[in-house]
This record gives structure tokens, sequence and C-alpha cells, in this order.
RNA sequence: GGGGCUGUAGCUCAGUCGGUUAGAGUGCCGGUCUGUCACACCGGAGGUCGCGAGUUCGAGUCUCGUCAGCCCCGCCA
């Protein structure tokens, strides 16, 4: 390995191989920097300790070929060191060449000048296999096998057992779109890919594993984003004869000796919040503590304020919500603009706003807003009050949205750099469009003192939920689970689901639970998204050796591609529309 | 499904108001060079301006469509 070598190996007798990074060819003397997963050192040729045949082969050497050096480590002559080199103290003599591989002239550079841009990401991502020799992502998925391994070790410490389950498995009816395996042996029959082990872990629960984990890999045929891929990898958790208690300790114990590994800080306990205080306070079940910024509730301070939006808001029975920026009315115009712009994205009509100056309050709220309302409100001269007034479903995304905006438009100073958080007791069922879904999945155990409100008013049922938040991203989600197959069947009910189809969907669950289930519940935790956050990359493609672009494409690879009229012969399959490889090629 | 940004040499980019032969840096090829490390210097090759229509005497530049990559909304129990 070439990147460990320093001073102290001075004299040593090397055999040395790797790729050919960058060359400089002096005409007698030729420098070559030699690159392996460890690093990169200056390997040296010269008339007076290399080989003739050599010398002579060494002028042929260009980018990214493989080569083979023996020699000798040197310290470098006075004047000759790099500083900026972790390996600059030394050089490679090469008393002889050997190449072992001769590279095409690379499409994208592996290396870099300090000020060159990186290539479009399409090239990156259509020539992968010389992206990953960059630097960068050898240490991201360094980074990542050591999180996994130091899971494995954890969860081993603490008696969980790895148990490895389908990935031909049976389409779940809710939820995210399913990848579908068509079966050839069964045709017109389908596997889907799992979106999760959830009912496996469950099962494995009720079967006497009482310490599951494993690393899985789920998949969502859904559109993608910056933070989302339709296969990703998730520490999958579950244990029973457990509480909400025993889950958060132990995996905020995993959390801290990863983000160790990682090099940043978890102090122990990690805070928490309910989801309905998270909700209130910051409009958003997983807010950014990074910075301190809370929503405050101005429905009485702006009782008497005689403007239309409000008091249409306030009869309806929504609240009048907003955001104070102390030394918030520095902001321009046009930052103001930005900020009701981010109001709009986020689903919001618009974004009321007051300045407080000197000689008043401008602004469309503030010019209707006397001396005695602005001090209600908290505004002092000097500050901007943005305000949204409906209800808490509409306000709440509107104004974490712009809480998010807001705080880098002022540029708040951070009070912490790694903001953890658990979010707990999540509504079981969420309402939307007046219809309930499941808040989490719909296995959620919901709280004792709330099962009376299952069928009289279940969107105030609180769950046994929670999730795991890191600086405003959700790094895991969990929850005690259901282990009575009748409550359980009570909840399918509440969602809307008549007997039948429940026991179509969910009999092999229904049936395993009433052989006898422990009390249990777990978690899962997004790996991708915990190596993206703790190597600072902006995109899950970054932590991911082979990802698919935002269209779900593989370039290098290419994949998905068109079948051949035989596969589909084979699978019982006839496409409606769309390509078909005329081809020879096989499956 | 919707909105936005980008697309010019292998790579990163510039390209004025629509007007002569589309430029730079780097890489590539050839040459000089014994302490370089973004080596230096000399010379050279390299272009379907993403693709297709349209407007125009004339389109890299304007219009429409389309493809690809990226960001966002919807979606992601």
């Amino acid at each position: 390995m070439v990147g460990g070598l320093r001073a102290a190996d001075d004299g040593s007798e090397q055999a040395l191989a790797g790729w050919v990074h960058r060359r400089r060819n002096l005409g007698g003397l030729l420098f070559v920097d030699l690159r392996d997963r460890s690093g990169v050192v200056q390997v040296s040729f010269g008339p007076d300790w290399t080989e003739a045949g050599s010398l002579e082969l060494a002028q042929q050497i260009g980018h990214e070929d493989v080569i083979l050096v023996h020699g000798v480590v040197a310290a470098r002559p006075e004047g000759a060191r790099n500083e900026d080199m972790a390996t600059g103290e030394v050089e490679i003599r090469a008393r002889s060449l050997r190449i072992l591989s001769d590279a095409r002239t690379p499409e994208i550079p592996v290396y870099r000048a300090p000020e060159d841009e990186l290539p479009a990401e399409e090239l990156r991502l259509q020539h992968r296999v010389l992206d990953l020799r960059r630097r960068e992502l050898q240490q991201n998925l360094v980074l990542r096998h050591r999180l996994v391994l130091e899971t494995r070790n954890y969860m081993d410490r603490h008696g969980f057992i790895e148990i490895e389950t389908p990935i031909l498995t049976k389409a779940t009816p809710e939820g995210a779109r399913d990848y579908l395996v068509p079966s050839r042996v069964h045709k017109g029959e389908f596997y889907a890919l799992p979106q999760s082990p959830q009912i496996y872990k469950q099962i494995l629960m009720v079967s006497g594993f009482d310490r599951y984990f494993q690393i899985a890999r789920c998949f969502r045929d859904e559109d993608l984003r910056a933070d989302r891929q339709p296969e990703f990898t998730q520490i999958d958790v579950e244990a029973s004869f457990v509480e909400v208690e025993d889950i958060l300790g132990w995996m905020q114990g995993l959390v801290a000796s990863l983000a160790d590994v990682a090099g940043i800080d978890a102090p122990l306990p990690f805070p928490r919040m309910t989801w309905y205080e998270a909700m209130d306070r910051y409009g958003s079940d997983r807010p950014d503590l990074r910075f301190e910024l809370e929503i405050r509730d101005w429905t009485d301070a702006t009782a008497e304020v005689d403007f239309g939006i409000i008091r249409t808001q306030v009869a309806a029975g929504g609240r009048v919500r907003g955001l104070l920026l102390s030394d918030g009315a520095r902001l321009s115009r046009r930052q103001i603009e930005e900020l009701e712009g981010v109001a709009k994205a986020a689903g919001a009509p618009g974004l009321l706003w007051a300045k407080r100056a000197d000689d008043g309050t401008s602004g469309p709220l503030g010019k209707f807003l006397s001396p005695g309302q602005a001090d209600a409100m908290g505004l002092r001269v000097g500050d901007l009050a943005l305000v949204a007034a409906g209800s808490d479903t509409l306000t709440s995304p509107t104004l974490a949205a712009v809480r998010d905006a807001a705080a880098r438009v002022m540029e708040l100073p951070r009070v912490r750099e790694h903001a953890w958080l658990w979010v707990t007791d999540f509504p079981v069922f969420i309402e939307e469009d007046g219809v309930l879904a499941a808040g989490h999945h719909p296995f959620v155990m919901p709280h004792a003192d709330d099962l009376e409100l299952l069928e009289t008013d279940p969107a105030r049922v609180r769950g046994t939920a929670y999730d795991l938040v890191y600086n405003g991203t959700e790094f895991g989600s969990g929850s005690i689970r259901i282990h009575d197959p009748e409550l359980q069947r009570r909840v399918l009910r509440v969602l809307g689901l008549d007997d039948a189809e429940i026991d179509q969907k969910f009999g092999f669950l229904l049936a395993a639970l009433a052989a006898g289930a422990p009390p249990h519940g777990g978690i899962a935790l997004g790996m991708d998204r915990i190596v993206q956050r703790f190597t600072g990359s902006s995109s899950l493609r970054d932590v991911v050796a082979f990802p698919k672009t935002t269209a779900a494409r593989a370039l290098f690879e290419g994949a998905p591609t068109p079948v051949g009229p035989q596969e589909l012969e084979a699978l019982g399959l006839t496409l409606r529309t769309g390509k078909v490889n005329e081809g020879e090629q096989g499956a």
C-alpha cells in the first residue's frame, strides 16, 4: 500500500503496484504519482537507479495504466519535498518497471487540479469505473463499510442475530409501488421485491428469534430525489418483550457508536419531543434543531386585528401562527419575497409579514397592526414577523419550510452542529382528503390510553411510534407493534378494509400472530442517508457504488433493458406497447 | 403527472445585437528538457454547437417540439 510510506521507511525495498495518477516527464528524469486505495506516492525514474529497459518503458506509460514498480524508498533531496502530500517526504526510486495493464485514455479524468470542476454527473455515472477511483468516493464507501461493520458488531454485542429475509416476496397492498418479478413456473403470477422486511421480522418474533436485525436491501418503485433511490439499505431491527424505552436505548447507543466511527458528536441520551410538540413548535415531524427558531401562536395577540384573511381563517377554526425574526427587518424586499416563494412552494396561498421600524409597522399585515398589537406579538423595533393563518395542517408545513429558509437567509447561528432528536407518539392514523391512512404503517400499537378512541375518534389515537432525526433528516422510524390479531383486525377495519380484504392481504400475518405472539417492536434506520449525512454528501448517489439516475436508469450497466420475445414467451407475458428486443440475446 | 435549471472539442467552460474560418484551459499526439509535483517550453490533431422541425438572405444564438442529466412538487403505508 503506497499511501503509508514515510521517512522512516527510507532505504526499504518495495514492490508497489497501482494506477498512474499523474506523470511529469523532465526528459532525463521522469516522475510518476502512483495511486492505490491507500493514497499516492511519487515514483522517480532516472538513469542512475533505473534499469535501461525500464527507463525506456517508463516513457510510454500513460494516465491510469496499471504498473508494478520494484525499487527503494528514498528520502527526497532537500528542497524537493512536497508538504501537501502525505508521502511527500519520500519517493520510490524505481529499479524496474512492469506495465501490468494498458489503460485507454480516460473519458473523464481521475486526477483533478485544485480548482477543477467535477465532470457532469451524467458522465460520472456513465464512466462509474473511473469515477469510483476518486478519493472522495472511495472514502465514502470505506466509511460505509466501517459503519456496516460497526452495526453488525454492536448488534451482536447486544444479543441480536442477523437473519436474511426473502428478496422475492409477496406484493404488499398499500404504500409505495412494488417492483414486480414475473414467475416463470406460475405464469400470470408475480413476486414483489420487498419495500421492507416488516412482516417477516414480525413473524420472526412470533417464531421466537427475540432479537433480530438485518442489513436489508429494500425496493420502492417511486420517483427519485437526491436522497431517494429505488433500492436502498436499511438497518432493520426487531425485538420481543420490549417497550419503547428498550428500542430507543439500544438504537441511540448504536447511532452514537456509528457517529463515533465517523467522528461526529452524539451525546447520549438524545433529546425527545412528542410528535404533537414538534408539529406545534416547528411545524415538522423532523425539525432541524441546529438553530433556535420556534413557531409562535399569535391567534390571541391578533384577535382584534381587522384583517380579512385572519378573521376568516380563525372563524373557520384555524390558528394564526408565525415566526418572529429578531433583527429581521434588515431583510430586503427581495429576501422577503424569497420567503414568500418558499411558503407558496409548500402549498400556502401566501405569507403575511409585518416589519417594525421606529416609525411604526409595515408590510401586508403590519399595516393593520397597532403598536399595542405589535407589542402583544412580541414584535420589537427591527423585528420581522412571518405569519400564516389557517388550519395547522396547512400552516405547519408552510412554516416549517419558511423556518428552514429563514434560518438560511438570516444566517442564524447554529447552537449545535449535530442535532439529534427522538420524535415520539406519532398518530396511528392521518387524515388525507377525508380518508384515513396509516400514519406509519398499519401495525403500530396504539397507546393503551387511546384504544377506546379507535372507532370513535381515530385521528386522535396516539401510537407507540418514534422517529430518529438528525439535523432535520429522518434517519429512522419504528414502533411497538400490535401482537394481538383481534386488535390488528380492528385497526385494519378502521383503515377501511373489510374482513375479506384483510384475510386476503394480511391473513398470513394474522395467522402468525394467533400462533402465540410476544409483545414486540423495532425500527428501521436508513443506512444510505446516515452515510450521506456523515460524509456531507449532497446526494445519495455519492455513497452508493452503482446508483440510479433520477429517471431510475443505471447509466453504467445500462439497466433496464427491453427483453426479447423468447423471454416474454417463457414468462407467459405479452407487451401491449413499448420496446421489445427483436434480438438474439438470451436471458 | 407538473414546474425549474443545464446541454458548444475527450473533460471544464467562453461565445457580444442573429452575420467572416466557433475560441480558451486541460487532456490527447509529436518534439526539447536531470528534481518535478497544476513541471516548463515548441508544434499538431481534435466540433452532427444534445436531436428534429420552424422563422430568416443567414441560426451555437430566436421559436416550437423532443431526448438526457440534475433540483423541486405530486408520490414515497
